[in-house]
DNA sequence: GGCTGATCATGC
DNA sequence: GCATGATCAGCC
């Protein structure tokens, strides 16, 4: 397999996905000449990574969807024995400033979710990664039901936020959502709003889907 | 055993 | 530091 150029469709991106279906994470990464982890303890986003060169994902940081003119994000998800997904997922950077005017539909986390190409991949960690097998991609749009808890969540953490309540909020807000920090370690530090609206500096934060949200899609899917 | 908070790698 | 790709691992 030749490095794939990024898909021009809806459709060819489909039918690429639905070629990666049943192969194992070591097929895919020998036919792009990929050098394969024993494990993730320091290769955390490895299939990710892997998956989006298989597809023809730009790969980058850039903070759009994967697929931006086909308007598709692209998510890995870890499964577990049961068919259920062993990790939360992350949907974007938060920011923690300049909140005045954004609302839930120009928001990062309202675009990033409304087309979603989900590929889940067997996760446990007695698997080794090169024997993980690649399972059938779910193309998934939210339901108003699934946006409306989304926008319920996303309020209350954005409310919080601006309220210089920041550092109040735990992974346990949020029925759907979490935020939770996002950094390379402990060290890193973000510039927030207190609670007397003076500027405070805390740790990086991420937006998160809990597992409860993604169990559903895989539900409905199937 | 599950979850929250912490952490790892990479590019710019 | 920001933003992407996430999983790790200690605590409850």
């Amino acid at each position: 397999m030749k490095l794939p150029l990024p898909p021009q469709s809806e459709t060819g991106l489909m039918y690429r996905a639905n070629e990666l279906s049943g192969a194992t994470l070591g097929e895919i990464a020998h036919s792009l000449n990929i050098a394969i982890p024993a494990n993730f303890k320091h290769h955390k986003g490895w299939t990710g990574q892997l998956i989006e060169k298989a597809l023809g994902a730009t790969a980058g940081s850039k903070p759009e969807q994967d697929f931006a003119d086909l308007g598709i994000e692209l998510k890995t998800l870890p499964l577990d024995y049961q068919h259920k997904p062993l990790e939360t997922t992350y949907v974007c950077y938060a920011p923690l400033t300049n909140l005045v005017g954004t609302t839930w539909l120009t928001s990062s986390v309202y675009n990033k979710l409304q087309k979603v190409l989900w590929i889940p991949v067997q996760g446990e960690r007695e698997i080794p990664p090169d024997e993980r097998m690649v399972g059938s991609p779910i193309l998934w749009q939210p339901t108003p039901a699934q946006n409306q808890l989304l926008k319920e969540d996303w309020e209350e953490l954005v409310e919080l936020i601006a309220l210089g309540k920041v550092e109040s909020i735990t992974a346990r807000t949020g029925q759907v959502l979490q935020l939770r920090p996002k950094a390379a370690n402990g060290k890193a530090l973000t510039e927030a709003i207190g609670i007397n609206g003076e500027k405070i500096r805390t740790r990086p934060r991420g937006y998160y889907l809990r597992k409860n949200f993604t169990q559903q899609i895989l539900n409905n899917a199937f």
